[in-house]
DNA sequence: TTAAATTGTAATGTTTTTTATTACAGTTAT
DNA sequence: ATAACTGTAATAAAAAACATTACAATTTAA
């Protein structure tokens, strides 16, 4: 009989915080937001918010401005930014699972599962970043009154 | 300022890890197999396997007998399980994450946020496992040599 | 009819991941 | 100059995932 260790690990709150921050610079129209603020509205660590926006810059998504006074705004025109793109922008792991630890490669299934699990899922992905595209900012912001 | 907290959880790998399942029970074609020979392909703690096969056999996808020279095997036909029925009987948690803590009713995006982002992650969930439907448990095993 | 092998499940412990906190250098406004 | 920010690293705490141990109940079969 065989025996290690298997894991497949999953997606966190990055998608949900980073369009919680999205939409607020959407809603005040190009007023700068600082991160404490936007903090406050998540309910979150500031620090993890200047994460956040340190990744949404790094993908063109908003700027910010440095020293007293400073914070974030959006970089572009809300009816230009998909939420698709914004998934994958944020994305760090495999929507369903990546294997990190090794099924038994001295088992017929064990040995072939990963690829395939991950054939699976990156059709299973696609998918679903073609429903998030089909929505813009613009679109998701308007819903909140 | 608002303050409090906020997370948006995710899932983990319960899918991954009954698809692995099925796949070996398809593949020895009704032969019981036990959960220590289960989790030595996935490479996990049988604790787990029994765990996640009591799941599968609520659903109606296996059948188990208990006692000496007990295992699992399929409860239905291959041909007849399709991978968006595994995901959902599996999925324990929204896909792209549900907010647990909440998010600063003070704020209108806060206080709307948590419905506008279920209503986007429903939406999307939906093509995902519309994806994974059309594919049946035959299909995924039948990958393997 | 007893011993062995198994499921089912609970309780507990360990590891990993996520999130918060602290700290501080660099930037900008006043 | 000082205060209010960003950016980022280091550390700590909390939460989640997973493993381990334990054992009652079940079944087989010697």
């Amino acid at each position: 009989m065989f025996c290690n260790k298997n894991s497949y690990s999953m997606n966190s709150s990055h998608f949900s915080i980073s369009l919680h921050i999205l939409t607020l610079l959407d809603q005040v129209k190009g007023q700068l937001l600082n991160s404490e603020y936007i903090a406050g509205s998540i309910n979150c660590n500031p620090v993890l918010v200047r994460k956040e926006l340190a990744n949404l810059h790094k993908h063109g998504f908003v700027q910010s401005k440095e020293g007293k006074g400073g914070g974030s705004t959006l970089a572009k025109n809300p009816a230009d930014i998909n939420l698709g793109d914004v998934y994958r922008a944020v994305k760090q792991k495999s929507l369903l699972g990546e294997s990190k630890n090794e099924p038994n490669p001295d088992c017929p299934v064990g040995r072939q599962i990963t690829k395939h699990l991950n054939d699976l899922y990156d059709e299973a992905e696609t998918a679903l970043v073609k429903n998030l595209s089909s929505k813009t900012l613009k679109d998701f912001s308007a819903g909140f009154k």
